[in-house]
RNA sequence: GAGGGCGUAGCUCAGUUGGCAGAGUUCAGGGUUGUGGCCCCUGCGGUCGUGGGUUCGAGUCCCAUCGCUCUCCCCA
């Protein structure tokens, strides 16, 4: 037997009616606010990922699935959405038709990191973009659409975690206060944070080694470093977030893992489970798009784990379960060839309808429409094939009437037995 | 990358001191000749993860290995 790959998972058919639950609220969710969808590819040039993503960081440089094509042209799955998403942007000058742009797409991402709970090396996202605006207002309403979409789709126990990392002079100084503020503990730090003392400082922040929290605890932090502007884009994402009633905690730490933030950074966090487990996150950047070939315009996006929300949402109930309209039983192998006729019939008129045409009992038959919680079953054997009537029951009071073909349609729309 | 836990039927699991491979469930058939759920009966279903070792004899003990899973790290 040949098995799935480490960290990959199928989504079986019982889990998949969640998930298409999930992705119908969240589509439907973005284009109330005016999003539309972009599909993108799921493998792209290595180099795009370098540069947008950054290759210091650990997901270029130990996590990304690369190989070289036959051509000898190294080539990445993507580790996350937003690249491939500025790429196609840029290359087909989508901002130079519409300067504001709103999109959103949904598919998987590929990390090699090693698997556990509510981390897989393939898993899906939900990723949303505004592109070329940098107004506050769009920070929160950004904020604000991921929020409604966890609230449709009935996520509880989560939590908003919002900062802001400043744009890049106030960070530029803020990373040279933190480092000198550092500098005499250096030798304390783990190891990794002895690296990010000089790639990125700001992470050490978020370190959860004892030691490294004990060092960060008494920090200057990143909102006392912003200059006025931030400052005051800041205390606006804050106020329109208060007048729709978004309930969040500013947590002056939180950095994150992407290089490319700027300003504005967000985190869906679950409350219950583990405290680091992020059910989404995002945040604005202002150079990534001219990085990659673009207009000086900035953006801001968050991505969202299909698999994590999954988590936290009920395994069972009626919420997704499918029933189908008609099972048709069949009486007898002659029957088979006209009731393949009908099911094709009564579907054309929207129903979704059933039936098995290999060789089983009635009571089978009736067993299995059961199963698929089949709301009405029409019995068909030569006797009603002659006269061209049929036994239909009402699968949930067991009431039952004999029909003509053209009359199945209203009972069965009408549920008058 | 570091450290735990677990691998026995499609699924959930039991298996005593080393002594015939088990239960529940699912699925199929029957009880009810053409009528679902509940009940009863019967049946299908196994390389005990894999490879070695110890032993008269290994699901059980030992070694190795693979896989899954959880925690830390990191992230979605």
């Amino acid at each position: 037997m040949i098995n799935l790959i480490k960290g990959f998972h199928d989504i079986l058919p019982d889990e998949s009616q969640k998930w298409a639950f999930i992705t119908n609220k969240a589509r439907r969710c973005l284009e109330r606010f005016g999003f539309r969808e972009i599909v993108t590819p799921i493998m792209e040039k290595t180099e795009l990922f370098r540069r947008g993503i950054g290759q210091a960081t650990d997901i270029v440089e130990k996590e990304m699935y690369t190989f070289d094509d036959i051509g000898g042209e190294s080539l990445s799955l993507r580790p996350e959405a937003t690249a491939g998403i500025l790429r196609s942007v840029v290359e087909h000058s989508l901002l130079r038709h519409e300067p504001i742009l709103k999109i959103f797409s949904i598919g998987p991402m590929f990390r090699r990191e090693r698997p556990s709970k509510g981390r897989f090396r393939q898993f899906f996202q939900i990723n949303a973009e505004v592109l070329g605006d940098d107004s506050p207002l769009t920070d929160a309403e950004t904020i604000l659409v991921a929020f409604s979409m966890l609230e449709d789709i009935g996520a509880k126990d989560f939590s908003v975690e919002i900062n802001s990392v400043g744009c890049r002079d106030c960070r530029d100084k803020y990373r040279s206060e933190l480092r000198r503020f550092l500098q005499p503990s250096f030798n304390r730090l783990c190891p990794d944070c002895q690296r990010r003392f000089e790639t990125n400082p700001l992470r050490i922040l978020d370190c959860k080694e004892p030691e490294c929290m004990r060092i960060g605890a008494d920090a200057p932090l990143i909102s006392d470093w912003l200059d006025a502007s931030c400052r005051d884009h800041f205390d606006q994402v804050k106020t329109a977030l208060d007048s729709v009633g978004v309930t969040y905690r500013v947590e002056p730490r939180l950095v994150r893992g992407l290089d490319y933030y700027s300003r504005t950074a967000f985190e869906f966090v679950h409350s219950q489970l583990g405290r680091t487990k992020a059910i989404g996150g995002g945040g604005r950047y202002d150079s990534l798009i001219e990085e990659l070939g673009g207009p000086n315009v900035s953006g801001i996006g968050f991505g969202i784990g299909i698999e994590r929300l999954a988590m936290n949402l009920p395994d069972e109930g009626a919420l997704f379960q499918s029933k189908i309209d008609v099972f048709i039983a069949i009486i007898g192998s002659n029957a088979r060839g006209p009731c393949f006729r009908i099911a094709n019939q009564l579907r054309k008129l929207g129903l979704s309808v059933e039936a098995r045409y290999s060789d089983m009992s009635l009571k089978a038959q009736m067993k299995v429409a059961d199963r698929l919680c089949a709301k009405w079953v029409i019995m068909v054997g030569e006797n009603e094939l002659t006269q061209g009537q049929f036994t239909i029951r009402n699968m949930k009071t067991k009431n039952q009437l004999l029909v003509e073909l053209s009359g199945i349609e209203q009972v069965v729309r009408g549920e008058e037995i």
